[in-house]
DNA sequence: TACTATATTCGTCGAATATCGAACATCAAC
DNA sequence: GTTGATGTTCGATATTCGACGAATATAGTA
């Protein structure tokens, strides 16, 4: 965990291409996804097939977009979706997770492909 | 205009990430903001201030992210959004340029960031 | 045919990205 | 203090991206 804190940008300095761009991994909106079907969790929690170091560069991009939030529990680091976003950009993630699961999977997203 | 047809991929085939990568880039979430707001036009319509082949490129991007379509006419190529990506990935295109053009700007999208 | 307008393709460049392994930092437990 | 668990940072490497200029292709016009 390195430093202290995490760094986490002002909700207001991230723009849409930035968020769009770190949407734009499968891993990352994998990672997003599941975030949104649950609540904070660990790095594991994610079977990411990536070393760890991979998968901590993605949780970075993730944070420095605005997206996701890290909190220190003891020697893991809970992961959370930044609630702000929803404010900052208003059914994006609603949108973009429920394309992304399938009209099977949806979850009173924004959209629902019925075909 | 090389040759006679474009290639444009079928929109079963594209993916979410390969969409949200296209709308990543401030200039092309421009073009595809500009297009929603009116009918197909010349690559001149869009004042961007890079080199033809650079727009060339961003085109092509788009292109093969099943997100424009391109038509001949005469000696120029017109450009037009897919209608299909509405129904390969329902709202979101409403849901990114209306969030792309801010709160002044909306055109009837899915969501509206009221402040 | 030659010339112009418009767009594409090619080759190249520098910057950013993705990935890994190794070393390091932090906390909890022994 | 040592060890183990969990992430982070660093260095190296390979790929992708965005940009440009130059050469090319096509349609229309003189």
């Amino acid at each position: 965990m390195a430093q202290d804190g995490y760094e986490h940008p002002a909700i207001g300095d991230v723009t849409l291409p930035e968020v769009l761009h770190a949407l734009s991994d499968p891993l990352r909106l994998h990672i997003v996804a599941t975030l949104r079907a649950g609540g904070p969790r660990g790095w594991g929690a994610f079977d990411a097939q990536v070393a760890a170091s991979t998968l901590s560069h993605h949780m970075k991009v993730l944070r420095m977009a605005g997206l996701v939030c890290n909190r220190r529990d003891g020697t893991r680091c809970l992961v959370s979706l930044r609630p702000e976003i929803e404010t900052r950009f208003p059914g994006l993630l609603a949108t973009v997770v429920a394309l992304h699961q399938g009209p099977g999977t949806s979850q009173g997203a924004a959209a629902m492909p019925k075909a």
